[in-house]
DNA sequence: CTTGACCTTCCCATGATGGGAAGCCCTATC
DNA sequence: GATAGGGCTTCCCATCATGGGAAGGTCAAG
C-alpha cells in the first residue's frame, strides 16, 4: 500500500503520515525497492487510531502514550483514564475561557448600534479596560483606581 | 519610558512589544541617543488596547483593524460590530466543537474502570472508531462494515 | 571603575499543518 | 519502446503568537 492509498484509507494526509513518522509517532514504514513507503493494514489501523485521537483533541504527545498503552495489553486502564480525564479538564477549562470571551464580547456588541455613527462600546471597552462590573447605572463616583 | 517600563505598564512583554513593532501592529517607537526605544503614554495606551483585544481572543490581524477603527473617529460602528460579531461566531463554533469532544470523551471515561484491569472503552473506541450511535445493548450483529 | 540590571539585535523553538520545488518512479497508451 | 501524467521522494518555507537565549552595548548606583 502506497502512502497515497494509506492516506485515503486512514483519512490522514500523506504529508502528516510522513510527519508522524519523522517525529516517531509511528514506526518508519517499510520501503519498496524504489524507496516508496509501504503500509500494512496494521499501519493503517494505527493511523486511524491517531486520526480519531486528534479529532478528540488529543495532542500528538498524548496520542503517543495512548498508542503505546493500546499496544500493551497488560496496561492498567487507570493510566488511560488519567490521560483522558486530564484532557477533558483541559478542554473544559479552555471552553470556559472562550465562553467568557464570547459572553463579554456579545454583551459589548449588544450595546453597539452597528450603523453609521462612530460611537461603539466595543472600542471604548478595548481602550479603557473592562468596565468595572456593572455598578448601579447611577453610580457617579467614576474614580478609577 | 523604556521598553521594560512600558511592558510593566501595559502588561505586554518586551518581547511582544518588539514583535508588534516588527509586524507593523504598532508604529516604530522613538529611539533615544543610545538606541533604546522610548514610549509615550499614548503608546502604552495602544499596548493596553492590544492586550485587551488579545485577551478577548482577537487575532493580531483583527486587532490591527480595530486599532485603526479606533483611531479613526469618523468610522461607522457597523464595521466594529461586524468584526466583533464574526469573532463571537468563531468563538462559539470552536466552543461547540470542543464541547463535543469533551462530552464524547467524558462518556467514554465514564465507562472506564480506571483500575488495574486493562479493559477500557476509551482505547477500543479510538481503535475501532466512534461507536455507532447506541443501538440496543443487546444488538448482537457485531458486523463491522 | 566595577557591578548588575537593562537594552539592542539575531537566531531558534514551539505544534500541527499545508505549499511547493526538484527529481525519481510507475503505468497506460500510442 | 517512448512518452505523458500522476504518484512518490526529500527538502525548505510559512503559518500564529510566544518565549528562550546569546553576544554585545548602556546606564545608574556604589
Amino acid at each position: 500500500m502506497n502512502i497515497g492509498q494509506a492516506a485515503r484509507a486512514s483519512g490522514v494526509s500523506a504529508k502528516m503520515i510522513r510527519y508522524y513518522e519523522q517525529i516517531g509517532l509511528i514506526r518508519p514504514a517499510d520501503r519498496t525497492d524504489s524507496n516508496y513507503r509501504s503500509f500494512s493494514e496494521r499501519d493503517v489501523n494505527d493511523l486511524r487510531f491517531i486520526k480519531r485521537g486528534r479529532s478528540l483533541g488529543f495532542s500528538v504527545e498524548e496520542i503517543t502514550n495512548l498508542l503505546s498503552l493500546w499496544r500493551d495489553h497488560t496496561r492498567p486502564s487507570r493510566e488511560v483514564k488519567a490521560i483522558a480525564d486530564a484532557h477533558v479538564s483541559d478542554l473544559r477549562a479552555r471552553i470556559a475561557e472562550m465562553q467568557a470571551m464570547a459572553d463579554t464580547l456579545a454583551a459589548l456588541s449588544e450595546g453597539c448600534a452597528g450603523d453609521d455613527r462612530p460611537d461603539c462600546p466595543i472600542l471604548t471597552d478595548l481602550a479603557a479596560g473592562p468596565a468595572p462590573p456593572a455598578a448601579n447605572v447611577g453610580d457617579r463616583a467614576g474614580a478609577i483606581s
